[in-house]
DNA sequence: GTTAGCATGTAAGGAGTTACATGATTTT
DNA sequence: AAAATCATGTAACTCCTTACATGCTAAC
């Protein structure tokens, strides 16, 4: 029942949750943690504002704030999570399900790891890295297929898209790790993520499945 | 008054140009040629073919087809361009528009290749450098302005989405240099299309524009 | 005093998804 | 004979976008 996301949702949640802000600014934020640099529109960032205040998981008020200590400025509403929803983005940011692993939910979730406990870190971190090395076979087996048939522009678009991800894994093996010390050595939350001090030139990303199961 | 692509369009158009098709084939070439294996649906793909049989892109013919020389098979719908879709498939690779930038439409793009002129791709390959030069410029920025008051994964993530847009701005560099020999040496479309082998690790990827509009 | 940026919204619509529906053919 | 895969479609819906509408405030 659900489409590509509901990005928007936890990433308002999410940054409201680092601090109150009002809508003008939210977008802004948003635009960075979204990513790819889509710009926002207004018409999805209102309205979707809206309905989370009329589910109760966030309440908005009108502020009177004075930047330079002058007098009476336009009302802005400021927005912050209510008790409920700081829960349920306790809730969004743990839950897994198929759709987590692709592109921009991970992006979201990870941006707001800082958040979430080891445990689950670790655990979308994998889930990410399955996903992508399930990518892996699909494109390779794709590749190994058509090879011959195939226009030389599109190929070499393929190879690029290919070592992209290959890349993209390595990156997820250095943050992996560093989780794993973390809960080795410390009790939770401490610590850079900074990523891949593993060189890791090698090409063997893991079998997984070899299927190449019809998702449609 | 276009929304974020009409990716699919030239997509299909793009495959039935290089042989004709029925929708089941079509639909896995597509999630190749569109890159992120987003598993396009049928939800989508027929009623596409539909409406574009109906502005006489393409044509649809019943084929019996008996694979193993045997008798009445299922018939299958084979489409392919008619004359105004090979016209109409020619103005849509070499037009370029603010949304030709994107990523999923060069993508597309860049897969037809083969179909369009040095001129063209030359072109496109720059206008696409050009847009990735202005996601490096405001990545930068914001990240300069809030480095400090920033959460350590949300900062990773954006780290990590720098170096992938760098990367790429690398690779279109290759592939420009390449489209330029061909240009001066060739008469156009032969040679290979492979890319970067400039090592070039410097960082500064041209300077293009400082202002951070607002695209909303 | 007018341009640029801050700030909040609504209405209509586009591009795609999921879920459903159906049936033929091939493989096990 | 059951399961998988080939093959074609429709209806309802979702998430997000564009275009529009409004008004305040800072800077030039």
């Amino acid at each position: 029942m659900r489409g590509r996301s509901d990005v928007l949702e936890p990433a308002i949640l999410g940054l409201l949750h680092e601090s109150p802000m009002h809508g003008y600014e939210l977008r802004k934020r948003l635009n960075l943690v979204l990513g790819s640099f889509r710009a926002l529109s207004y018409g999805s960032l209102y309205p979707c504002l809206k309905s989370l205040v009329e589910r109760n998981w966030i309440q908005g008020t009108e502020s009177l704030v004075a930047p330079q200590a002058v007098a009476s400025k336009r009302a802005r509403i400021v927005y912050q999570l209510t008790a409920d929803g700081k829960e349920h983005l306790q809730q969004v940011l743990a839950s897994s399900g198929p759709a987590t692993w692709e592109d921009e939910n991970f992006d979201v979730r990870f941006a707001f790891f800082g958040q979430t406990d080891a445990e689950t870190r670790l655990r979308i971190l994998e889930g990410r890295r399955t996903r992508l090395t399930e990518r892996l076979e699909t494109i390779r087996q794709s590749f190994a297929r058509t090879r011959e048939r195939m226009d030389e522009y599109t190929l070499e678009l393929q190879r690029h898209g290919l070592e992209q991800v290959e890349r993209e894994v390595r990156w997820l093996d250095g943050l992996i790790d560093n989780e794993r010390g973390l809960r080795r050595t410390r009790p939770a939350g401490t610590g850079r993520p900074t990523a891949a001090d593993t060189p890791a030139e090698d090409d063997d990303v893991a079998p997984a499945r070899t299927t190449e199961k019809e998702r449609g």
